[in-house]
DNA sequence: TGTACATCAGTGAACGCGCGTTCACTGATGTAC
DNA sequence: TGTACATCAGTGAACGCGCGTTCACTGATGTAC
């Protein structure tokens, strides 16, 4: 018997109870944003009083954290997923994409205007190292291209990001760009920047995913 | 004499009391974000008790859409002004990711995560579209290259936003390219997603523009 | 199986706060004759 | 230049609201003997 397996009634219920908190909160998080999460109107949704939430969290900051931790590791487990099934980077362009509709105020909790004053909990930064590992290993499959760039030497010289994956400077470009671009396209898009301007933002996604794994140019 | 030329005192005076007004609300945005504006805590850093505000402002939702008229003014302003002594990508792309260093927290005030419910005012789409002309006016000067892309075909299908602007497909792509990629690195350098990665995020920034231009390949 | 006790979920009242906004008012500034 | 009036900036009190959070409590659930 491993500790902490077989949980007591009480603690299945405290479980339970924590995950509809939650549940609550991100909805009200799609609903309004992440600014107007409340306490006392998650409570009243639930039927109980806003004390009672104090039970479970305690106040405010520690939710709010807890969820910044959950839509981190929403993304992690998304991005080993769809690394497992292909572990290219069109795979995970795919899949960032899709996570991110899903639930756009969720991308923007992690990737979008920082509350300035807030910091993100320090074991997010192990979460985020994760997700950049897969990114590695998926920028590394892809065959080297184009010639050297400028850049490709400074990052040389800063790549403790990369936690001591074994890729060379231009992978760990690739990497950074796939980040930036992709997110470039999509925050807009979620931003409703895009909107009655007619085109299709899918298929702008896709153009910056061509250029970024080289177009199928057979 | 023109209407509205010459300003009686008063005129002058509520003017004044006006701007005063947006400034502090921008330094309130500056420090804490957006949402954390309030009448009250303005009217106190001036001295003067809440209500007098509504003598300049119907309401906060007015002193806001002010400020979001500014912000797309201010930034338009730069990009005519970097045109003028110029007019090629370079000069624009820099005269961008100053204008958004100078204050971090107007840039996402447009750009940035949207607040469900709140919906920009009509006329700031009049002078997005002077921004894009600008852009457009730069994409245009800088020669072809690459090959047409399927996105192309799109886009030739879908250019009213253009407004008329007699561009090819190429440039209407170029230009969105350059809005999304060198806002993806910029947002994420603002919200702060490159620190402790020990990069230089200026040069990351600098490689993105030389994708885009061409680096001086000579 | 039954009793005595400990644990703990949830309540209701209360505190202090700041918010946006309204209203009737005072007092200064400008205008008309 | 002086008086009568209109305009308008700013005040202070008040309304209603919702927030996060604390505290002493009730009542149900679990545990030990």
């Amino acid at each position: 018997m491993v500790n902490s397996e077989a949980k007591t009634p009480r603690e299945r219920y405290r479980a339970q109870v924590r995950t509809e908190i939650k549940q609550r909160a991100w909805e009200q998080i799609a609903t309004a944003g992440a600014s107007a999460l409340s306490l006392n109107a998650i409570a009243k949704q639930m039927g109980m009083s806003g004390p009672a939430l104090y039970r479970y969290f305690s106040g405010r900051d520690e939710l709010i954290t807890e969820l910044v931790r959950d839509a981190y590791r929403s993304l992690a487990d998304t991005f080993r997923a769809a690394s497992e099934a292909g572990a290219d980077m069109a795979a995970l362009a795919h899949a960032l994409r899709g996570w991110a509709l899903e639930d756009p105020q969720r991308y923007f909790l992690i990737y979008g205007t920082p509350v300035p004053g807030y910091h993100a909990p320090d074991d997010t930064t192990a979460i985020s190292s994760e997700i950049m590992a897969t990114l590695l290993d998926a920028c590394a499959a892809q065959p080297l291209d184009g010639p050297a760039t400028p850049f490709d030497a400074h990052i040389e010289q800063h790549r403790d990001w990369a936690a001591g994956h074994p890729a060379p400077p231009a992978v760990l470009h690739r990497a950074l760009t796939f980040w930036t671009r992709l997110h470039g396209v999509l925050s807009l898009e979620l931003a409703g920047q895009f909107t009655g301007m007619g085109f299709d933002p899918a298929q702008l996604f896709a153009a910056e995913l061509d250029d970024l794994v080289g177009t199928p140019a057979a």
